[in-house]
DNA sequence: TCTATATTTAACCGTTTGGTTAAACTAAAT
DNA sequence: ATTTAGTTTAACCAAACGGTTAAATATAGA
């Protein structure tokens, strides 16, 4: 037989261009001819690896999904406190971004374009699981802030929002801040600590507003 | 000549099918045959009246982003204190997410699709005026606050952030929220008053980590 | 009634696209 | 040397798609 690691070669550089075309175009937009053209190769080799668009489509966004939220996870292991975990979450999380600005509206997209999707990817992100986790390691604090059950949904989709959106929005925040003499890379560098400062401030105010489930 | 009554019926009524097609579908993804029998029309008709896809759907797209964003402006001249407007903000503007939620996706999907479009759509809504017109009318609040022309564009990022992102979203953390017992409808109605409560005490503690630019 | 526009019907066109096929070539493994 | 899998080439196919055309019909205004 051929040696394996060609064939990891070549199937990762059809994967790698499969990428980065995913990423720019989205699956509509992407064109297998295009994807070869990228790769290096021919469409017959493209299919060869890869059967159809969806299954080389499907093999690309789950992988980068699963890079995404894995992300997510390791932080909240990490042994520090509450506090410092919000700061390492924007520190290292957004910097992953930086150098990967096209992954939420990949992610987004696709989403909105097949929300099933979602249900495949979602599970072993437990959110509820996170917040025992959480409150059995950092209850104290939860307690000082004000940090409850019901608006702790409120507070992570806050996080999250905080971090992801300026990426998901890149296209539409650079303009506006370059009107403001702003580059994009420095707004994100300031923002790591800006955010980080910004939802501990709201959290020691205490003072969440959190009406009464309906 | 006939009633332009009806002209303006049937354009209207392919313009809204148009409308829905393309928030769902994007643009590459949306089809005119799938237009055409939405509106209850033929293919023929929809190009008697808008004569391409790309007319049509810059239409579309012109039209949406231009009530996205119109709906900015208006919050800023009330006749509010800084702290009103932003809890006015969150109220008004997530009703209109709420009521169409699938706006946020739309856009951020062909911005990125297309960046150039952006160019067009920003003019007259500049970051720099807004920051100025606020200033003056606000200047004790963000004195006290400690809103400074450094950080505002960190200020008004995150408030945006945090009322279109979990639009934007929708499909993940819908799925989420459902682990937790929430309905996301349910949770965008808290999040009106918790986000703004969120800012207000981020400001008030008005310590906000901001590095010197680089 | 005549006319101009709105609308339908239905066929048609050129191009693009995802995907296939078959033959030939390469090169390492046995 | 033979086998096996990787790879190229190049042609091909059927379906989908955006867009066009032309003839027929409906309808309201002049």
């Amino acid at each position: 037989m051929q040696i394996p690691e060609k064939d990891k070669h070549t199937e990762g550089i059809i994967f790698e261009a499969a990428t980065r075309v995913f990423i720019e175009k989205g699956m509509d937009g992407a064109r297998m001819q295009e994807i070869a053209d990228r790769a290096g190769i021919n469409k017959a080799l493209l299919h060869y690896y890869f059967r159809s668009k969806e299954r080389l489509f499907s093999a690309v966004f789950e992988k980068i999904a699963g890079q995404m939220f894995s992300k997510f996870a390791p932080v909240m292991d990490e042994n520090l406190s509450f506090e410092e975990k919000i700061r390492f979450f924007f520190r290292e999380h957004m910097e992953i971004l930086k150098n990967n600005p096209g992954l939420p509206g990949f992610i987004l997209n696709e989403i909105n374009r097949n929300p099933d999707r979602m249900a495949n990817l979602i599970k072993g992100y437990d959110v509820k699981s996170i917040w025992l986790h959480l409150q059995k390691l950092h209850g104290a604090e939860f307690e000082k802030y004000g940090i409850t059950k019901e608006n702790f949904p409120q507070l992570i989709t806050s996080v999250v929002s905080l971090s992801v959106f300026p990426f998901a929005a890149k296209a539409i925040f650079s303009v506006i801040l370059e009107n403001m003499g702003c580059h994009f890379d420095d707004y994100i560098e300031q923002r790591k600590t800006f955010a980080a400062g910004f939802v501990i401030s709201a959290l020691q105010s205490g003072n969440h507003d959190m009406p009464r489930y309906s």
